[in-house]
This record gives C-alpha cells, structure tokens and sequence, in this order.
DNA sequence: TTAATTGTGATAGTAAAGCTATTAATGTAA
DNA sequence: TTACATTAATAGCTTTACTATCACAATTAA
C-alpha cells in the first residue's frame, strides 16, 4: 500500500512548515538518510546543507537546530505507528490478536507491516531505534513538555494501554506496560544487532527472537 | 557504610588513569557534577577545565573525549551495581528474596541501599538515568564492544541472569529479561519524574511505584 | 655535579560546529 | 509603479573539539 500520510504536526516543533514548500521536504528527506548514515552527534546542518545544494541559513529558517529537527522525524514515526496500529488492528475481533499484531508492528516483521511513503522508512525506523529516546533524555525535557511535543508519543501509550485494560480490566500498570512494550523493542531490535549477550538471541531463533520475547513478557504480566 | 571502591577499569578507557594523581581524580569528580547540572550535550571540556583551574588539554591527557569520561563514569556504576548487588543479597536465603533485593536496589528506594563513596552517588544515578544509555546507542557501538568496553555491563546482566535461571530454570529469556529490568528501571524512575503520563504513577503510590511496577512486571514473566 | 630522559601541565593555536545579522532577490498588494 | 512582505544567500561571529609545541620539574645516568 502506498498513501500520503500528513499528521498534524505541532507547529512548535519547526519555525516555518517543511511540507508547504519543496526546500522543506528535501530538508526533511535527505535528513532521514544523513541521520541515519552519520548518526545524530555527527549529523551537521552545513553537511546537510551541502547535500541539498543550499545553504546553512536555510536550513535554519525551517528547524531551530538538530535536535528539533530528530524530534520532527520521532514525532512523524509516532503518528505512523499510531494510524498503522489502526490500521492494522481493525478488522481484529479480539483484543488479545489486536495485542499480538501491535507487538508484531513493534518487533518489525517488516515485509507484512510496513506502510510506504514519500520518507525512507527503513532510515526512519533505524533512526528511531537508535536516537529515538535522544529527543526526551536531557535536561530541557520539562520545557519540550510544557508545549506539547510529547503529546503523540503519550497518545500511542494511551492507546495500547487502552487495549491492555480491555484485555484485562485488572492489571494496574497499562500505561507503564505499553511505554515498556514500545522502549523495549527498541533497545531489543538494537541488542540483538549490536549487544547480543545483553538477550537470549542466537542464530537459529534470530528472526523471530524479539517478537517472541516481547510476548512472553506482555501476555504474562497481563493474563 | 563507607567504602573506597576501586574497581578494575579497562585501560582503553582513558589515555592516563585518572586514579592516579590528585588533577585525575578532581577530573572525574568534578565532571559528574558538571554533567549532571549541564547534561552531557551542554558539558564541555573547557567548562570542566575552568571549574577545576586547569586547562583543557589537561583534561585531553586523561580522557580522549567527553563520551569516553562518560562511559568512564557508567562503567564506574556497572562496577558499583554489580559490588552492591553481591553485598546486599550475600545473607539472603532464598532466589526470590535475592531477586527482590535486586528489584529494591535498581527502584532507588536509596536511603537503605546507597553504598557512600568519595565520588557524589546521587548525580552519578541521575547521570546514569538521564545519559546511560547514550554510551552505547550511536553508530560506534561495533568498534567499542570489540574493545570489552560494554563488559561491565555483560557482566551486570549475566549475573541477574544467572539467579532468574535458578529461580525458574525453564524460563527461555533470562538474559533480555535482566537487560530489561535494568533499562526499564532507569526509564521509569525518569518517566515517573518527568513524563508521568508514560506511567500509572500518582500521588499516592509515589514513593513505591516503580517498585511495584517492576516487581510485578519481573515475577509474572518467571512464574 | 652536570647532562640526558621522562613525565607533567601550560600556551597557543586550528578547523569545524552552531548560530545570526544583514543584504539581496523575488513575489504580492495597493 | 511603488511599497511591502517573504524568502534565500552572504558573511560573519562565538563556541566547541582537538592538537602541536613549549616549559618546567623530577628522575636517572655519567
């Protein structure tokens, strides 16, 4: 399937709209494919600059800095997740193979899951599993806060945990469990790459590995 | 208790051991608090020179850059965990109790488990939360593991390990469930603190929330 | 005792990163 | 046609990250 997504995205998080002009989504394009080949410590607006044939102060029109522009990305990845999720999940009867699709989505059997688009999702996906947890982890956390720029994160929580709580109307940790379920297949798809020894991961389970995890530890805090 | 750790660092972490000489040691304890205060984004080696009166290139004789002072200091807490852990389970009978114990230790119920040393403990903890797991999550995670520097941290997991294993030798994940526990504890006590809404934490169960959160999230995954 | 060696921190840089004030060009409205 | 507003480019500045070299003191060697 091939579809436009366009989120609302909170305005806070850029100083003019990276959609409304053609400069913008290639600032926004090209820097999927730069975070993602340099990571976000090495990652310069000049070296993004350079590779879209502009210059620095552009690039500075439309982002306040890197940091912004990663959240932008993340944001973007939140509001994905969240339609897939939809997506994906309703034609579903029950909640708990509405449960087992969203940790499906999250271990990235991609082939099946996967929504395409104008970005490079594959990039994106990487990026937020490494750099993803970037965008809160720091000192400034409270103000980003304040104006919302979480907010689409929150809303996937709420809605995973919503669906925990209509699997099992007792347990009392649904927003905890679904902010877990979303960090840990994270860290694990980046463990099982990089850490293996940090997980049970070997050759013959690899492919499947995360997921089967990841249900073992939700279904069982749930049932 | 008041102890002076002194745990075996691997060398490839600093250019000189910082250990010892006088100028060495103030680096390290001065930086915990400066990047505690500033995070690791803001902290800089000039900062950290001007604070201590010595010079930046000073400081560029005993760590090559500021990620490797701060892996330098997360490892000092891996080391720090895993002597902690070893303490406080040591007269304990039972595997549950000795699980429990380690549960207590990663939910910073503090004023019990703290160990004292000459090093400022409570921004190291606060470091460890907030930047942790920066030290691995970025593009050089492959070179840096070829070096061991990632051992402690093996270590760490493989010791929790090993008592999930005698507690409930049939349980398939005990490596991604230690790894887990760790990563998951750092996230939520930063969760609970600034985004609460990724948790079910209130007024109320404040104080012991995290507690109860992992205590039940680790226990139904091996019973 | 003097000369050579070694280990240390200080000085003084450079290149790149991060950001901004100003200017120039283009499009729109009166 | 002129005034105004929007947008990008130029050229800069400050800070960060890092390094080459120097100076000094302690140690050892002749």
């Amino acid at each position: 399937m091939v579809a436009n997504f366009s989120f609302h995205i909170n305005p806070h998080l850029f100083k003019k709209n990276p959609e409304e002009s053609a400069i913008g989504r290639e600032i926004v394009s090209n820097s999927i494919d730069l975070i993602n080949n340099l990571g976000i410590e090495n990652f310069t607006f000049k070296k993004l600059a350079t590779k879209i044939q502009h210059t620095e102060a552009t690039i500075y029109r439309y982002f306040e800095n890197k940091q912004m522009l990663l959240l932008y990305i993340v944001s973007w990845y939140w509001h994905y997740l969240d339609f897939l999720i939809d997506y994906k999940i309703q034609n579903l009867a029950e909640p708990k193979q509405k449960i087992q699709e969203i940790i499906s989505i999250l271990s990235q059997n991609l082939s099946e899951t996967k929504l395409t688009s104008y970005y490079n999702m594959a990039a994106i996906f990487e990026i937020v599993i490494r750099e993803g947890n970037k965008v809160y982890l720091h000192t400034e956390v409270k103000e980003i806060n304040k104006i919302q720029l979480y907010k689409p994160y929150k809303d996937l929580c709420e809605k995973i945990s919503l669906l925990f709580q209509t699997y099992n109307s007792s347990y009392k940790f649904s927003h905890s469990l679904a902010s877990t379920l979303v960090e840990t297949s994270h860290l694990h798809i980046f463990f099982t790459e990089n850490l293996p020894r940090l997980t049970d991961v070997n050759e013959e389970n690899k492919n499947s590995y995360t997921h089967h995890f990841l249900s073992d530890l939700i279904f069982k805090s749930l049932n």
